[in-house]
DNA sequence: TGTCACTATTGACATTTTGTCTATAGTGTT
DNA sequence: AACACTATAGACAAAATGTCAATAGTGACA
């Protein structure tokens, strides 16, 4: 589609997730090995709706952060039911995760700048 | 991998930006009217560097929010030099800003929800 | 006069990220 | 058997982002 640019865009406006969606996870696995589908529970703590998020979301997060070296699986096969595979953070992983919690730090900054900036502008204009 | 340089995600990190550069341009331009070059330097406020920064990617925003009905433009042909296209912000620009205002705050409560839960997590770990 | 640097905008293409839909499979329930 | 629920994986589509090259006017300078 060349020159097809802005088609659509801005429609039923979706939000962005998946860069916030590793580190959740990782800061989830922190508290002890889990597996994909419980994880989905997890990630209510940020924000996420458990209805409108797909599971798939999360699997690939983690196969990703897997080939990282971030984290570590193995399939459970104690547990009835569907095999499980579990996730456990690594040292890797954790450094991943503080470098991350830094990043964050930043953008929060970078977004109250703007804030701040709009605040600003809506003084003066009123 | 085409080429078979083997580069995983996550090498060389570059950060997303092109979410965050939108709301800045409509908020600059609600001090008034500009053209893409001169808003290269007025990003610098709000943490982007100038240098590692690509002009065309203000012009693509630019584009994209006059195609959305945001900006409007036209060429200015009063200065010398080559032809500038100078952009105004629309009431439609003006409402979108706000609503990114309030999205952005959102945003930034749910970082804090991440570096809270981890500063938490840390604590209990050591 | 040529070419270099700077301002200014555009277009094309590549890559990465994100979203969605479907497939597979085990277990328990009715 | 049909269904619901848990669980994971794969394929494909769409959107966002990054990079590079092309074009063009102006002024400086040798």
């Amino acid at each position: 589609m060349p020159g097809g640019r802005g088609r659509g865009r801005g429609r039923g406006r979706r939000q962005r997730v998946m860069s916030f969606l590793q580190p959740c996870l990782l800061l989830l696995l922190t508290r002890g090995s889990a597996h994909g589908y419980s994880l989905l529970d997890g990630i209510g703590e940020f924000g996420f709706e458990r209805q409108r998020f797909d599971a798939s979301l999360i699997y690939r997060a983690l196969r990703d952060m897997e080939d990282f070296g971030w984290v570590y699986s193995q399939w459970d096969d104690e547990n009835q039911g569907p095999r499980r595979r579990v996730y456990q953070i690594l040292p890797e992983g954790e450094l991943r995760l503080s470098e991350w919690i830094s990043e964050l730090k930043r953008t929060r900054d970078e977004i109250d700048t703007l804030l701040l900036a709009y605040k600003e502008t809506q003084l003066k204009n009123g």
